[in-house]
DNA sequence: CGCAACATGTAAGCGGTTACATGATTAC
DNA sequence: GTAATCATGTAACCGCTTACATGTTGCG
């Protein structure tokens, strides 16, 4: 499964623009699925000329032209096709994990420096949860819900487990030989 | 942060074959950083063209030479420099995420199908995670085990959110408009 | 006899990121 | 004036995946 056939999914629910696409790869889709302009609008052409979606262009007047596409009867039923895949592939791809696995090579510091990031970017996006939470969550299909309760459980998890374990990047490098007299 | 680097990471805990990295992604890197010998055995190479690592010829009987590379004072520093990223990523890329958006175009069998199998790689890594703690934990720097316990918390986080969400991807699906009446 | 483990590599291709290119309106 | 929003796209590049290519030993 690629960006194109998300945008295809994305269109099974309702006409939009690329730029409409991109905004809810930011919103719903970013945390598991990232996907930029330079991917989208490739993606969408890509689409087109396949005949898996149609596009109708709208002039707007003091705005460029809006390109609106809409799935075809082709589109759902290669979307069908796609859905199929019995074992999807869920990745992580972790310049943090990696990091922290080299951490006695780290001062203190700049350790504590790329926990508080990797802290924060969590907070976001549990932050980033409970707006979607309030605001849309009537709008979602069950799935949806669905994927939203998977990535609050999981920034709860990582977010906890960062507060709470951090402080083990910091044992044994300071005094790994002083354990033995007083405790 | 790229294989390279990862590469030069296990290097400077001492030398190593292209076959051995290879093991030590699978075991203990794999989880949050995959790599194939696609990737492992070119970046060993260029490593050695940078003089960021050394490499020596071991010929064997019965089996094929081994080159066994070890990390050098250059490769030293050029690590360090790479560890000073103060926001290193953490990416996922969730096709399974994106295929559960969809569910409503799906069969409950489908659905049922990608659930198990994704439930059945997470006890995978679970139980992964507890053999290496078994035997491996006391090699490890802390770092390491900071890394291995995020694993664990996030794979029993999932685990756990699975298996008591799963139903809701199967709700209103069945019985959207049969609310009204009995209970 | 076939398969797994040992051991290293190349080449093509794919998919995605990043930077570049354009341009009007509106709000601060 | 300057930044953000709206709106679309291209082209180069990068890095990884996949498939291909080779060859021995030992086990069942």
């Amino acid at each position: 499964m690629d960006v194109k056939t998300v945008c295809l999914g994305m269109l099974s629910d309702g006409e939009a623009s690329g730029y409409d696409l991109k905004k809810e790869f930011e919103s719903s889709f970013g945390h598991f699925f990232a996907a930029g302009y330079g991917s989208i609008y490739p993606a969408l052409s890509a689409l087109a000329d396949d005949g898996l979606v149609a596009c109708e262009h709208v002039p707007q007047e003091g705005k460029p032209d809006r390109k609106v596409y809409s799935i075809t009867a082709k589109g759902r039923e290669h979307l069908l096709g796609a859905l199929e895949d019995p074992a999807p592939s869920h990745r992580i791809r972790s310049e943090f994990l990696a990091t922290m696995c080299f951490s006695h090579l780290m001062t203190p510091e700049q350790i504590e420096t790329v926990l508080d990031s990797r802290v924060a970017e969590t907070a976001e996006y549990i932050e980033l949860f409970r707006e979607l939470e309030t605001c849309c969550i009537q709008d979602m299909h069950p799935g949806e819900r669905f994927v939203l309760g998977f990535g609050k459980a999981v920034a709860n998890a990582v977010f906890e487990y960062l507060e709470t374990h951090r402080h083990l990047l910091h044992e044994a490098d300071t005094a790994p030989a002083r354990r033995s007299a007083g405790g």
